[in-house]
DNA sequence: ATGAAAGCGCTAACAC
DNA sequence: GTGTTAGCGCTTTCAT
């Protein structure tokens, strides 16, 4: 390995000159300069980033903790967030929950361990709160929620209008003539399940439709789950539902699709359907999907501008935590009729 | 920040100690060990990743470079390689080229100056052959191409049965009475483009079936690009393909179908359609597409599986690379007919 | 404007 | 069986 002793021997300096070069942070003359530069290239040198990390105390990488890198939703996210970190220097540590809060806990003690700047994550619930807390949020290492918050702890936060969004989905449903509506969503420890519940029944309120539990599932993420939460809502309701709003995961969605399929229950002639989630196949479905979606890129990006933002800029360190919200927006397309 | 001198004292003992109990790597005694871990705990200490790595040159972690994380094969992969690296204890750095060489390029730069331990790539082509060389394969950095390979490089590789696939795919659409076959592949610097043309062509040749330039469209990733490859076909040729093989992306694919939308060309009625790779969505398209596919996450399970094995037993160094080839499976839906 | 040297936190060779 | 200590490759303070 040639290290900067080697750099320096050639270029007959010292370390802390082929240092300063590299680094442009004091004074060099353009001749030790030049023929530093030319050291570095002949003997083909590169940097040992660990060493410099052990100095520095910085790392230029981020932690990033994902539920399940293979949904696409979260891929876009995570596109997001890489393409802002490399621009900006950083490289990202990606790591896969798998929606389990002990591997999560695991992963968040190696990511430490490894001295990541910051942490980006979307948290699997709010069971390893206190671990964040103690670990995370008292020992200053910046930290932003992306998607999914965990109530009580005091970080910045990127996530959607998930309330807003949910409420106008319903109301999308009622105006059009639905009058039973399903819910398929996250459980409730996930903040973005728990919120469009919320919109939901609001929207169903001041509709003055009764809110019945044999239509709201929530739950799993898997298109089997899907497949048995569609399943539960057509068995246990008396009256069948005309349209289901599945406002949890894209597989989720494919459960349904599979359900709807299986018993030959026609789209949006039988019932009408919407999703959650612009992924680009989904206006190829049969029928075209309408859906409530959210710009995944940015959302992506802006999560990545906060932690490094936080990482550059110790001073600001006190300031009130940020809370962005993106607005969602519903895109209409034909998986519902008008039915009155 | 409490380090291992901290929990010396607090435990009196050396620091040797406090390293070979958390290492298990010399004999500590009973004694000693409990007072160790005791302190380790009460300080809430964390041994420092960093300094270990300087120290022993690991630091468990696996760089990866993906073309586009946001492209659902792709993170199929990732979540693959993830899996298997966080097993057994490596974490990844994940990097997206995006198709760019140059990115690409800068992106092995930063990796092997932050010393990770091995590399894992989907190369953009052949073009960073030169560099990958002597900065990689001659220092002895374990890496694998995954899904595509550089020609000229001898490394480990994890790549499907593309000519096969590409062959049998072709024979298929043959057999069911089809004749003028159209392809849209990667560009010829991808070897999957190159190796599906490769199959196509000779399924041609061995059905007698004349091969036509008009019907071959090559590169692009984009569902852009994929529109404009369809649309090249039907204009440039005077017979119009009764079907279409689309061997690239599923971006592409997205293309394909925009276009045939958009002039009312009815699958499977007026033309037969071939996607590669089953994605969870396609078999909910309309109608539901058929598929030449290839376990994705088993691909990126073995990729990760055989730089950590070079990793790990160095003394294996200089055996003859391995090649790993997945089949692939024809998954027939109802996009195409039997049209004879 | 540049060099010498200390030290980041750890591991491992050596000493006892 | 355990402790002492050098050293990984870098940055940075201090001295000149």
């Amino acid at each position: 390995m040639v290290t900067s002793v080697d750099v320096a021997k050639l270029a007959k300096v010292s370390r802390a000159t082929v240092s300063a070069v590299i680094n442009r942070n004091r004074y060099v003359s353009k001749e030790l300069e030049k023929r530093v530069l030319n050291a570095i290239k002949k003997l083909n040198y590169k940097p040992n980033a660990i060493a410099r990390s052990l100095k520095t105390k910085y790392t230029k990488t981020i932690g990033l903790v994902i539920p399940n890198i293979g949904s696409p939703f979260f891929s876009f996210l995570v596109e997001g967030i890489e393409s802002f970190s490399n621009k900006n220097g950083y490289n990202i540590i990606l790591c896969n929950s798998d929606e389990n809060s002990e591997k999560e806990r695991d992963i968040l003690d190696v990511l430490l361990g490894k001295s990541v700047d910051g942490l980006i994550m979307i948290p699997t619930g709010s069971k390893n709160k206190d671990y964040i807390f103690k670990n995370v949020i008292k020992s200053k290492k910046p930290i932003v929620f992306l998607d999914r918050e965990i109530n009580g702890i005091e970080a910045d936060v990127v996530v959607s209008e998930n309330i807003v969004g949910a409420y106008e989905t319903t109301n999308f449903l009622f105006k059009n003539g639905y009058k039973n509506i399903a819910i398929i969503t996250h459980s409730e420890d996930i903040t973005p399940g728990k919120k469009r519940l919320e919109g939901y029944i609001k929207s169903l309120k001041e509709n003055k439709i009764e809110i019945k539990e044999e239509y709201i599932k929530s739950g799993g993420f898997s298109s089997k789950e899907g497949y048995l939460n569609c399943e539960d809502i057509f068995r246990e309701s008396k009256i069948k539902p005309d349209s289901i709003i599945v406002a949890s995961s894209h597989l989720e969605l494919i459960g349904v699709l599979n359900y709807l399929d299986d018993h030959n229950i026609k789209i949006p002639k039988d019932i009408g359907l919407i999703g959650f989630d612009d992924l680009p196949w989904v206006r190829y479905l049969n029928p075209p999907l309408t859906v409530n979606t959210v710009p995944m890129f940015e959302m992506g990006n802006k999560a990545a501008e906060l932690v490094i933002d936080k990482i550059e800029s110790k001073k600001h360190y006190n300031n009130k935590p940020n809370k962005i919200s993106f607005k969602r927006k519903l895109i209409i397309r034909n998986s519902t009729n008008i039915i009155y």
